[in-house]
DNA sequence: ACATGTTGAAAATGGTCGTTGTCAACAGCG
DNA sequence: CGCTGTTGACAACGACCATTTTCAACATGT
């Protein structure tokens, strides 16, 4: 530890000055922990191991991040990022019906599951492993998001009928997830299309149950109605991150 | 080690002969790890813990197992038998259709699983922590089982729907074990009816949608038929546990 | 060229865990 | 009683891992 004293002289080298230098390792290392988690896992994957794979020295690894769980929280983010852009592009695309949302939604996930398994296993496995927060089960990404939001544009008297729209999407998220981890697991056997389609069953039947109970209760029945557009992300946390 | 040469000179001691003193410290440990793994964690707990938790010390710990993991599969076991003992018996008086066995089933492992949250945690959480196996989350369980059973029972002509029941079977069990452990982490704050309900709006929905695809699908319709009995257990293993 | 920032390689530190061993006190049993 | 199995408490060893520190070699720019 130096002295906080003197303008600690920071100076350009191979053309790059400290900051572009720490962001490029930072960005190094991000790029062997989505692979090491992704592939081996996260107990498997030691900083060693990560920071050979980096081609850097363990220094520099904690040079951008506190430790190992640190490193995989950011790898999470940024897998999570990615996957959410690619669902709203998708959304952004799909009819506006509620046949089609999940469909859309899915199949853009799915899809990038295949094409990088490292995302599926470090966002549906992995993230259960580290010791990342206890939640990780409860509806708390950009998906889930999206089905509870939907869930409730569409039946929005659902309360009334003493049904929680926000277990109903933690479930639908359940349904999607264990499938989806299965496929993976299988090493994506069958195409995406078979596995959009039997996630989707659960959205289908979820959609004609709840119109059926609105319509025998109390509120004006509202048939096939069109979804809301999925309009800004509007991310109200659900539930607080344990601190660590 | 001793020479395998002369009998080992087998004794009791106070008043129980060797293998039932094995067998009582066994149990301790047993008991000490539920507690541990079920409040804990499986990371959070050493053997050493665990070992004072059952009043024991290392040397008896490696007297009855391998190691940690091997204490955690062995009560991970005695607990998954327990709940499908009690599911099974729930399941024998309850009315055989299709609304109320999902019901009696889900009573019975919720209801379990608020009485001792030990459960809970050991067989929806820590399971996935531990090395156990990667295939946890794929439907392996009695409730799984009978999930997929009753599916097909139900609807035996659902491939020709170009439907896979293990798939759709999957997905309801991850609703469930969604919902379950999203309560679970809340602390049970709702009544066990209310998560049963909920839950259940996943197996009446998919039932509704099965039969309605069936009824406008080319074999002849079958409606609301009688489930088959649950009979005797029909344990096929669905996957092989990554050995080791 | 020289002082200093920067890097790579690797050692040092500290902790946990699995595993084995020591030792004194105690209990069964001839 | 006295021999030996048995127990409990705990030390000891080696391995592994995360995290910190050292050090010599190299790059910079003045």
């Amino acid at each position: 530890m130096h002295d906080s004293e003197s303008p600690p002289g920071r100076r350009k080298f191979r053309g790059v000055d400290p900051d572009q230098r720490v962001a490029q390792r930072r960005e190094q290392l991000l790029h062997a922990g989505l692979e090491a988690f992704g592939t081996r896992g996260f107990q498997a994957s030691g900083v060693r191991e990560i920071c050979a794979e980096a081609k850097l020295t363990e220094r520099y690894f904690y040079e951008s991040f506190k430790n190992r769980e640190a490193l995989f929280i950011a790898v999470h983010e940024r897998a999570a990022k990615q996957i959410e852009v690619l669902m709203v592009e998708a959304l952004a695309i799909a009819p506006r019906n509620a046949r089609e949302i999940p469909r859309a939604a899915l199949r853009a996930i799915l899809g990038t599951y295949r094409d990088d398994p490292r995302l599926a296993r470090v966002l549906m496995i992995e993230v259960l492993r580290a010791n990342v927060n206890d939640t990780a089960f409860v509806a708390s990404d950009a998906f889930a998001q999206l089905i509870e939001q939907m869930t409730l544009s569409l039946y929005p008297n659902l309360t009334a009928l003493g049904i929680d729209a926000g277990l109903i999407a933690n479930g639908l998220y359940g349904s999607t997830i264990y499938i989806a981890v299965r496929w993976t697991l299988d090493g994506f056997k069958e195409p995406v299309e078979q596995i959009v389609e039997h996630c989707a069953v659960f959205y289908d039947s979820m959609m004609h149950e709840l119109a059926q109970r609105e319509s025998v209760a109390p509120p004006p029945p509202t048939p096939p109605a069109p979804v809301a557009a999925v309009s800004e992300k509007r991310r109200m946390p659900r539930r607080k991150q344990s601190a660590r």
